[in-house]
DNA sequence: CAGAATCCATCAGCACGACTGATAGATCAA
DNA sequence: TTGATCTATCAGTCGTGCTGATGGATTCTG
């Protein structure tokens, strides 16, 4: 009763274009249909919504306080159905991504997020933080669609990956550790071996790249957070992403470690990886699109108006056609808007 | 085509009551109408919504991801018509408020709009700061419909008023500032006439009230903001709600005038005003009722839950039956929904 | 394991509601 | 005034969506 989604859209149409006639044409009904449409709606409401006086009808203060309302409706039926719709196309209900926690604050993947937040507006994604280890156990468990990792060596068959960006681990210390006066200019092998090293992992020991786990002394945590203060309050060294200790550096409260006969910094690859047993959603293969197109280490992902319209074009069905003033003269109705399909003969 | 407001209505009855037959007992309708229904529905979508595999169809992920989102285009449909349904009962279309300054900070109004909000929640509400005499102006120019102000002495005799709130004045200058050392104890009306008084008052320099214009050299100001810091700065005294001056006088940089033989504080009664010539509009009218109901200067208008559900009375149409899965037993469904009226015949 | 109960899908049939197309009255611009 | 364009109304028609009955399938109970 009252507003229907048949009512909503003729009462917008009539509102947009000002006329009864001209609403007609926008909707491809005869004018009767609209003027009928509009004053049964009156009727059931009890609430007139337009003023006859005048040749074309004028929208009562009434009608026009509850435009708002209803042009939200209608673009939210229209979102509905086009999420709907981009489901039969393979869209997943809800996206999860599993990031590894040094990458949280690094890659350009809330970029991505931004893009996809706008081409799928109802989709639910969520984010989780979680290290190496657990996040492919996410992946291999449904858990998690996506992860976001840094390259690993021993490869399960069943993952697939793509690079998406490279990462800068760098090495620093305290500025006031004692190994930096012990060796003043540069520290060898050797020396790292010898002192604590705080590394950043997950629960289980194993799996840790063996470029990075360098000291016998291991401390480790699951923080990226806790590793920077571990490091700044004298307890070890540690691998870092360099935006991440960007600003401890620049303050000189860490440094980075003199390179000796071992590389200082570290670039590592970061991989999308996701699993082969289950085939990517529409939205996670746009998500490693949007990651892979441009990667760049430091979010330089554009907002290319551009870029959207081609995958955009799949929901350009139920596209509500916009209120078109200059639209009167061509385009007399289409007889008829009835299917026939399902007829009971 | 797709997503319609009947097809979502027996979509999430369906999800609601976890079979098509209590939907449609739910609904008023032969669940055959509910399994054709979500049966097209599926066909238009090309969507699977419920797997059919046991006795009771249960809901595929895809449909549960649009769930959230129907049920809010439901939810706000319903208040679409609870809207359109209050303006036949004279609910405005908007709501303009103008508020004297002075009071911006002190009466309950803002509780009262939150009471308001909820059982209006389409309703648009402009609350405008102005003095006295603007926010009468605006009341007769018909740009606001209500002014909370204070209590006036000459009534235009096409406003009505209804007090509904006491706000005290207190007599304050910088607790730095001479007079005080001058008389130490106490200052009389001749001392006071001599000092300079900062007044919070519009642009138009008549219609002050007589209690409050007191120093024969006033400097002005439209902003009880501005007149705090003028007063504190030791450029006068003035007149300000003592809520407003509290923290200020806690803290020492403000010290109430001692009194002598003029009293130092001013009981002012605050009116809703508003104008015999445009009828109030529902809200306008509950708005009033509510300042009213409980006053109490400071704002301790209860959210009682039952409260509104008296006025509330009015929306209970259109009212979305609750998913009721203990509904089974009785209630056949009425033979058909449809009206007799406009028959062709 | 059989019978009862409940559920869903399908089908034919019907009916109301919405659209069409034509007509008449009203209004504005030349 | 004429011409163009607008709205309201009316009868007629078409189709969508409902009903009611039937059959197959599943679960529960004794």
């Amino acid at each position: 009763m009252a507003f229907d989604l048949d009512n909503l859209r003729v009462f917008l149409a009539a509102i947009d274009h000002g006329s009864f006639s001209a609403a007609a044409r926008a909707l491809g009904r005869v004018p009767s249909a609209v003027s009928m449409t509009i004053a049964h709606l009156e009727a059931e409401l009890d609430l007139p919504l337009f003023d006859r006086a005048g040749r074309e009808p004028v929208p009562t203060p009434q009608a026009l306080a509850l435009v708002p309302q209803a042009r939200r409706l209608a673009e939210q039926f229209g979102q509905l159905n086009r999420h709907a719709l981009s489901m039969t196309q393979g869209l997943e209900p809800s996206l999860v991504i599993a990031v590894a926690p040094e990458l949280v604050a690094a890659t350009p993947w809330s970029d991505a997020l931004t893009t996809l937040s706008v081409e799928f507006p109802l989709l639910e994604i969520e984010v989780l933080t979680a290290p190496q280890a657990d996040a492919l156990a996410m992946l291999k468990s449904g858990r998690a669609q996506l992860a976001l990792v840094f390259e690993r060596q021993g490869l399960d068959p069943s993952e697939q990956f793509q690079e998406v960006a490279r990462e800068t681990l760098v090495a620093v210390v305290a500025a006031s550790h004692p190994m930096l006066a012990r060796e003043a200019s540069a520290l060898r092998d050797e020396h790292l071996i010898a002192e604590r090293q705080i590394l950043v992992a997950g629960r289980d020991a194993c799996d840790v790249d063996k470029r990075i786990s360098v000291s016998r002394v291991q401390w480790r945590t699951d923080s990226p957070v806790a590793a920077l203060r571990m490091v700044s309050a004298g307890l070890g060294w540690a691998w870092l992403p360099s935006g991440f200790v960007r600003a401890a550096l620049a303050s000189g409260e860490l440094v980075q470690i003199p390179a000796g006969n071992f590389t200082t910094a570290l670039q590592l690859y970061v991989d999308v990886v996701w699993t082969q047993t289950r085939p990517l959603g529409l939205a996670a293969r746009r998500f490693v699109e949007l990651l892979n197109g441009r990667s760049g280490c430091s979010g330089a992902i554009a907002s290319d108006r551009a870029a959207p319209a081609a995958p955009a074009a799949a929901f350009s069905a139920f596209s509500d056609n916009a209120p078109d003033r200059a639209s009167r003269s061509a385009a007399p109705p289409r007889a008829g808007k009835r299917r026939s399909s399902a007829a009971s003969g």
